[in-house]
DNA sequence: AAAGCACGTTCCACTGTACGGAACCGCTTT
DNA sequence: AAAGCGGTTCCGTACAGTGGAACGTGCTTT
């Protein structure tokens, strides 16, 4: 019996793995998109593309072409070169639409930046993992920003075990069942240590992080809950390491009333009914 | 010498039209996410999705695997139906940064949703239209409300035709050269009458609109200029027709205020005598 | 409880179509 | 004027995507 690679969540080398029933060119086409997406510049060239993503001049040329015909792509006719087109606006924002959490928080987003004069963010469960929907930086030189849109995994960094520890006892175990990628030298992929770290996070209402999805970084996050008590989002403070830790004590109190703030918005009340 | 596309919303029909150059399966594809994004479902099923838009129900699900593998839509498991996925939502998010007009322009735009409590919307150029990329509408319970992202052509409607009058005289001339697609019986298609209201639009620094695009609808719109003095975007006062035509006054002073506001942050200085 | 239905998924032989290499064209550089 | 560099187009070939039908599963109907 051969050995199964467990479907690595796809690299950007186009060259791997397509043993499935997927359509290449349907695949080449989404990594166009999301070069341009990830790229830094505005617009690309054909030349540009096609060597970023190792494919033909030709490939390329017709995957924008057919891309532009639905307006995901458009051209400068001046430059030849492309950029992302409306469509690509209209379905950004269609996804965002059904994530109404953001709009609730926004306000509290920027309460904490303001007041803590660092990053605020706030992430939503997205199918195994997390991915960050919005952020505040606070006007200072020195800011951390995180990758909005991009799926991270449950098991680190702060704003993720804020929302694993509050899921059901068994989609905390089939998330710890499954493979644990390690980012830094302080990741946890110890199931073991990961659920002493989860029961400590549910007693006290937050999770923090030195590090360990992002080195150089450190955080503390409070879960969102809706209406039934089940985490929809979390809401971090995060910073340079040794700057958030003198910050810290402070920072936890007001996130854990942004974060009941908005949760009471969806619509949570809070369990322990007081006398 | 490219033929002028008439934008096709994608006609069911897929089986016609296929002499350019451009690959099929990634058009389908393309049509499958426009799909999601203009749908008011959040998922949508295979067999929904392959009679909407006429295609096999093999195609449409090997195309949601290869987009599914790219993270573009994603798949509840329970009910094996689809919706958008975070790369979606990275690839809207990053056409976005690049309209920064939004981010300046959104304060305003509450301002007078609020002042003049009818909607107030921000159209941006795009290509040889306009696509309204935001929108505020008051707290009533008639309002009204436009579709983002979606291009619009630059002669009918207070906020193309306030961005149309401020381009060169080359830019409109070509414009007008093309063919003037009708909405409505008060859509202006004739290019001499449309050069006379533009001079207007000029002279007074602002557009009216009775319907132009939208039956029952009337607007008043401005032009938002960048540093250059060139015309970046346009914003709206809109409602319906009788409701707001009592308002109108008040509104475009109050639209004036916004717009001069909005193009002063982006460097716009107005044309002073200088010495 | 069994049958029927609807839906998502998989299989298969076929053929239409996307492929890459090279030629072409317009523009900028030396 | 020549060379270089992009973007675009052309072409025959091979293979990858196609649709119809069969399959499995969960839900509604009788």
């Amino acid at each position: 019996m051969s050995s199964v690679k467990p479907t690595v969540a796809a690299d950007a080398d186009g060259a791997a793995s397509s043993t499935s029933q997927t359509i290449a060119t349907v695949e080449r086409a989404a990594d166009v998109l999301t070069l341009f997406a990830r790229s830094a510049e505005p617009n690309l060239g054909v030349t540009e593309i096609a060597n970023s993503l190792g494919l033909s001049k030709a490939a390329v040329h017709r995957i924008l072409a057919s891309l532009r015909s639905r307006a995901y792509v458009e051209i400068d006719e001046e430059t030849r070169r492309y950029s992302l087109g409306p469509a690509s606006f209209e379905l950004g924002l269609s996804y965002l639409s059904r994530v109404d959490v953001r709009a609730v928080a926004a306000v509290e987003l920027a309460w904490l930046a303001r007041e803590i004069q660092e990053t605020a963010t706030l992430s939503v469960l997205s199918g195994d993992g997390r991915i960050y929907v919005d952020q505040v930086t606070p006007p200072r030189e020195i800011v951390m920003s995180v990758p909005l849109g991009q799926r991270f995994p449950l098991h680190a960094g702060s704003s993720s075990k804020a929302l694993l520890a509050f899921l059901t006892d068994e989609e905390i175990e089939r998330y710890l069942s499954g493979s644990l990628q390690s980012f830094t030298d302080t990741t946890v992929t110890s199931p073991e240590a990961l659920r002493a770290d989860l029961a400590r996070v549910r007693a006290r209402g937050y999770a923090t992080s030195a590090g360990e999805r992002q080195a150089g970084a450190a955080s503390a996050a409070a879960p969102v809950l809706d209406h039934n008590g089940r985490p929809v989002g979390s809401i971090s403070i995060c910073g340079p390491a040794e700057r958030l830790a003198g910050e810290l004590d402070d920072a936890i109190g007001l996130l854990l009333e942004a974060t009941s703030r908005v949760s009471a918005r969806l619509g949570y009340r809070a369990a322990a009914p007081t006398g």
